[in-house]
Parts: C-alpha cells; sequence; structure tokens
RNA sequence: UGGGCCGUCGCCAAGCGGUAAGGCACAGGACUUUGACUCCUGCACUCGAAGGUUCAAAUCCUUCCGGCUCAGCCA
C-alpha cells in the first residue's frame, strides 16, 4: 500500500496461490482468523500475524475472527484478553462482533471427541505422563504402543464420560488420538486429545475438569467458525497432518486449511513472553507497555503511530525464511510518520546557561516562530531575554576544526533571534564550565535581513533561563538492550534508558497533550508520556551526520 | 543423528527459464535560520557450494554445505 511494497502485490504469493485457488471465484467468502492466547500482551511479531489475516480479509472482501485461544487455564487470565482486544483496535483493526473464545466450544469439543472414539479413532490411555513420554519414542527411534489401546468403544465411551464427570484424579487418564506410533511426524504418534486437570477457567469456571489440547481444538475452532484459511507460524508445519487428521475424521463439510508463514523478529528486542514477565516481576521494567519493549501497549506509549507499524509490516512481507529485522529499519517508517505531523520546538536536554552580557538587564520580547517549516502546523510567541540555556554539546572550549557550533570567540545564529559571539567561559573550581558570556548583535534579528550580507555557520536551539519549563526527558536508544541481541542477555543489561532530569522546554510545551507529537530540534522526536508530570519521552532520534 | 522447513548485497526483499527491482544501512554531493529534513549519486558480472540439462539457469535436476524446527497430559 503506502509505498507499493505490499503482501498484496509484492509477497506472501504461497498464501495468495492458495487462497485464489481454494476460493476460486469466491474470494469475499474468504474467513481468517487472529487467535491468540490469552497469556501476555501483544507484540510486534504478535502483529504482524494480526496484520496479515485482517488484510487478507480486506483485501478479499471476506471475514477475520478474533479468537481467544483459551483452552489452557493453568496460563491464561481476563487482563489479557481486555489488552490484546485493545491493542488490536489501536493497531487500527476492529473485529466488531466477531470476537470468540475457544472456550465457548467445550461442549463442541466434548462432542467431537466422543464421535472419535465412537468410530474407533480415539481411545482411554492409563499411562501416567512419565509412562506415557517414554512410549513415544525420539526422534529416530518409532514410539510404543499403549496397552490400553485396544480398548472397546464402549469402554471408552464410558471411561471418557467418567473423565468429564470429575471420577479420576488429575493426570490419571487421557483421552489419545489413535493413528501410528511409528510415524516420523511425532505429532501423529497417537497424540493426546484430552487431559484431567482441575483447573479454574477465567470463562467457564469450574464447570470443566478436562480440557482439550491445541492440536485437537484448533482445527475444530476454525471449522466451528467457517475459517477458510488458518494462517500460521512454520514451527506448526508438522501439526498440519494432525491438523487435517482431525478435519477428515470429524466429516466437516468445509475443510479449513492451515497455511505457514515464518515470523519476524527485531535485533536487539526482547519477544518471548517468559523473559518479558521475567523483567516485570523483577521490577527491572515498569510494565508490558514499558516504551523500552516492542509490545504494541510499549511502541503506543513510547509515542509509535499505529499507521507506521502497519506500513512497517506490510513491507515486511510473508515469506517462510527466517527474518530479523534491524531496529533502524522499524524506526525508519517511525521517523516518516513523524515528520509531516510533529511541531517543531526548541528543548535543552543538556542545559549550559549564557549570558548575554549587552542584551538590557530585565528586557524581553517574543519572538514569533513557526511550528514546522513545510506543513502548517501554526506559530507560536518564544520569550527571549538576558539569561538563556543552550545545550551543553553545542559548546567547545576547544573545538575539532569541523566544528560550526559556538566556541570561544566564534559567532553562531540562535534559532529564531539574533547572532551572538562567546566572549567569557566561566568555570567551577574544578574546571568544569557552568557558564559562558556572550554578546549579541542588534542587527542580525531574525526575519528582518542584515545589512550588509552575513553568514554564521552554525544555528543553535535555546530556551530562556527565566521562561522556559523544567521537563523530564526520557532517551531510548535502543528497546530493552545495547548488548547482545539474545534472549539471555536482558538479565545482564535490562535498561537502556537515560533520563536528562534537568532538561528545559519552551512555554508552549506546558500545553502538551499525549497525543500531541513534537520535533526537539536536532534531539529527534518526542511526545509527552501518558503518565504524571512533563515527562517526554524520545520516540526516535534523528541520524546526525556530526562527528567529532 | 530421523522428519519437516529455509538459504538472492551488512539487514530485509522482488524475481519462478531469457541474461539481478526496491527499501533500510552505508559512502559521496547539493540545499538549509542546526550538521536535521529534503534532493541527487554510488552501492551483488552475481543469487550457500559443486556438478549436470539448455542456445540461455537465481530460476529445472543431482549431490554436498549451512541455518531453523520437532520428542508438554503448553499454545
Amino acid at each position: 500500500m503506502e509505498n507499493g511494497n505490499h503482501i498484496l502485490t509484492e509477497t506472501g504469493a504461497f498464501i495468495h496461490n492458495a487462497i485464489q485457488e481454494d476460493l476460486k471465484g469466491r474470494l469475499n467468502e474468504l474467513v481468517t482468523r487472529f487467535p491468540p492466547e490469552p497469556s501476555g500482551y501483544l507484540h510486534i511479531g504478535n502483529a504482524k500475524a494480526v496484520y496479515i489475516n485482517f488484510e487478507l480479509a480486506k483485501i478479499y472482501g471476506g471475514k477475520c475472527n478474533l479468537r481467544f485461544d483459551d483452552t489452557n487455564p493453568a496460563r491464561e487470565e481476563g487482563e489479557y484478553v481486555k489488552s490484546i482486544a485493545e491493542d488490536i483496535r489501536w493497531l487500527g483493526y476492529d473485529p466488531q462482533e466477531r470476537i470468540f473464545f475457544a472456550s465457548d466450544y467445550f461442549e463442541k469439543f466434548y462432542d467431537c471427541a466422543v464421535r472419535l472414539i465412537e468410530k474407533g479413532l480415539a481411545f482411554v490411555c492409563d499411562l501416567t505422563a512419565e509412562e506415557l513420554r517414554a512410549s513415544f519414542g525420539g526422534v529416530d527411534k518409532p514410539g510404543t504402543e499403549s496397552p490400553f489401546r485396544s480398548r472397546s468403544v464402549e469402554e471408552n465411551l464410558k471411561l471418557f464420560a467418567q473423565m468429564k464427570n470429575g471420577d479420576f484424579p488429575d493426570g490419571s487418564k487421557t483421552l489419545r488420538a489413535k493413528i501410528d506410533m511409528a510415524s516420523k511426524n511425532l505429532n501423529m504418534r497417537d497424540p493426546v486429545i484430552y487431559r484431567i486437570a482441575r483447573l479454574h477457567h477465567h470463562n467457564t469456571g469450574d464447570n470443566w475438569c478436562i480440557y482439550p489440547m491445541y492440536d485437537f481444538a484448533h482445527p475444530l475452532e476454525d471449522a466451528f467458525e467457517g475459517v477458510t484459511h488458518s494462517l500460521c507460524s512454520i514451527e506448526f508445519e508438522d501439526h498440519r497432518p494432525i491438523y487435517d487428521w482431525y478435519i477428515n475424521n470429524l466429516d466437516f463439510e468445509k475443510k479449513p486449511r492451515q497455511i505457514e508463514f515464518a515470523k519476524i523478529s527485531i535485533s536487539n528486542t526482547i519477544m518471548g513472553k517468559r523473559f518479558i514477565k521475567e523483567l516485570v516481576a523483577s521490577g527491572k521494567i515498569c510494565g508490558w507497555d514499558d516504551p523500552r519493549l516492542v509490545t504494541l501497549s510499549g511502541m503506543r506509549r513510547r509515542g509509535y503511530p499505529p499507521a507506521a507499524i502497519r506500513e512497517f509490516l506490510g513491507t515486511t512481507g510473508v515469506s517462510k525464511a527466517l527474518s530479523k529485522y534491524e531496529f533502524d529499519y522499524l524506526e525508519h517508517f517511525v521517523r516518516e510518520h513523524l515528520a509531516p505531523v510533529s511541531k517543531v520546538v526548541m528543548a535543552v536536554l543538556n542545559p549550559l546557561k549564557v549570558v548575554i552580557t549587552n542584551y538590557a538587564e530585565g528586557a524581553e520580547e517574543l519572538l514569533p516562530l513557526a511550528f514546522h517549516n513545510e506543513n502548517d502546523l501554526g506559530t507560536r510567541e518564544v520569550p527571549f531575554c538576558r539569561e538563556i540555556y543552550i545545550e551543553r554539546e553545542d559548546f567547545m572550549e576547544d573545538p575539532p576544526k569541523k566544528f560550526f557550533r559556538l566556541a570561544p570567540g566564534k559567532e553562531v545564529r540562535l534559532k529564531g533571534a539574533y547572532f551572538v559571539t562567546c566572549t567569557d567561559v566561566i568555570k567551577d573550581a574544578d574546571g568544569n564550565v557552568t557558564e559562558i558570556h556572550c554578546t549579541y548583535d542588534p542587527a542580525t534579528k531574525s526575519g528582518t535581513g542584515i545589512e550588509p550580507p552575513r553568514k554564521v555557520k552554525g544555528t543553535l536551539h535555546w530556551v530562556s533561563a527565566k521562561h522556559a519549563i523544567p521537563i523530564t526527558a526520557n532517551l531510548y536508544d535502543t528497546l530493552v538492550l545495547d548488548a547482545p541481541d539474545t534472549e539471555s542477555g536482558v538479565k545482564e543489561n535490562p535498561s537502556s534508558l537515560t533520563q536528562m532530569p534537568s532538561a528545559f522546554a519552551e512555554p508552549c510545551l506546558a500545553n502538551a497533550t499525549p497525543s500531541d507529537r513534537f520535533q526537539f530540534m536536532r534531539n529527534g522526536y518526542f511526545c509527552l508520556d501518558s503518565g504524571e508530570g512533563n515527562v517526554f519521552n524520545r520516540v526516535v532520534s534523528l541520524k546526525s551526520s556530526f562527528k567529532k
């Protein structure tokens, strides 16, 4: 879409071909689904699946369901259901009334299992978990058949009903499919269909003490909902035979088809639920919405526009090759979306006081400045007076040859104001620069034209010391990690948050809202944090071609 | 090690028998009331490797080499 590199036209050919072939002339009958387990918050990797499923439905005029795959109460919580629905809407997709829960199908799953037993395709197995595991064999050795495999249909029916009624302790029996213990595909070695576990379910409470396994439940959920194409990630490729086995043996008229694609990941980030939970629990990050995370809620808080994420996702392509994107690539789309809507303002992150010695004490003036050069984002007036702050890094006592900014005896332009020349450097006992003195040239006032024309190499942003408002600027240079992009690296170096606690911004920032986007000149794009106080998050930084 | 999947520039990614798109990154240059933004320019005689088929291959065949993935009563 946005730049022509879209799944419709250039990628995911294997998905499109399959859909075209299966649905010849009836493409609007396409039904996809996004089936998250409510056991964590959505991150950029999950967003890819959201994007593909909803976009495909949109492209073909079909439908996309949001289905919570909540068949394991041990991991799932209502909190996650809420956050997932909210994050999907924020990303730009509205499932409306098409929100389903696998747990609403528990009764139907049970009926299907009974049907399998009646057909002689499932049996109740008394093997313990350890015995079962041992009997599965390994990648290079076949499994052994369960001694309970040949129970009669009647006995299986009776036993399974008793399992449901709670006559047996947790883990004492399972319902298993009767397929092939010698299959090269481990998933086909008489897989477990139901297990006994007295767990409280967020939706069904304590109604059930047996829960279906993913491999059994998922294809049925798809079939119940009329899903035509069940898109999942590539590690489920080995599960396709079992998916088809259940679909075929339960005689569904309309058979959904599973198609796999590779997940995406981003370097220098943590996406694993387990690791994020660890970080949250240890207090190293403030929650699933920590701006250093690539969770949707984290990116939202960080200030990423959802359209930028969608565009990023649109260019990532749908393939089976594993793809790990550099962080720069994601940020590129964020910058592109921020540039036209951000108000360009002045804020000094690391202040250095400048006294303009020949500017009258007590005098001040209001200088009009546009928020943006290209788009008409309005203007504001910026107060100017004798004492101002500039960026500490914009002054060097001993500048290298190509330093265009302020240095002793050098003249620069103050954005929207005057040319100033550095006359004195004030230091403390330790030799640290605490203040610098400048003189200004009244003839160089911005916008008045200078006669004779005079040019200056550098222009600096500044704020009036008297009028500026104090802010805290949060800089996040990488999300989560500086170092290794290994999941375990998180334990060593969880944070790349830098706070600039004594930053100052021009007065107009006092009215900022979290939905506003600002460009702090050379310092990057910022937005107001949704939390307390004047805290601004750096959404992304700009590239700097100034090298010392 | 057995099965499945994958291998095109530093990172992504088009291509699907007719002689290597594009984006990010990077490097030059132009412009500039910030060195940002914008705009130009450059950036794979080569498609994991080796053979073979063909007038012609990244695209077909064979073998080999790498990477990912699977042995939860998780999803």
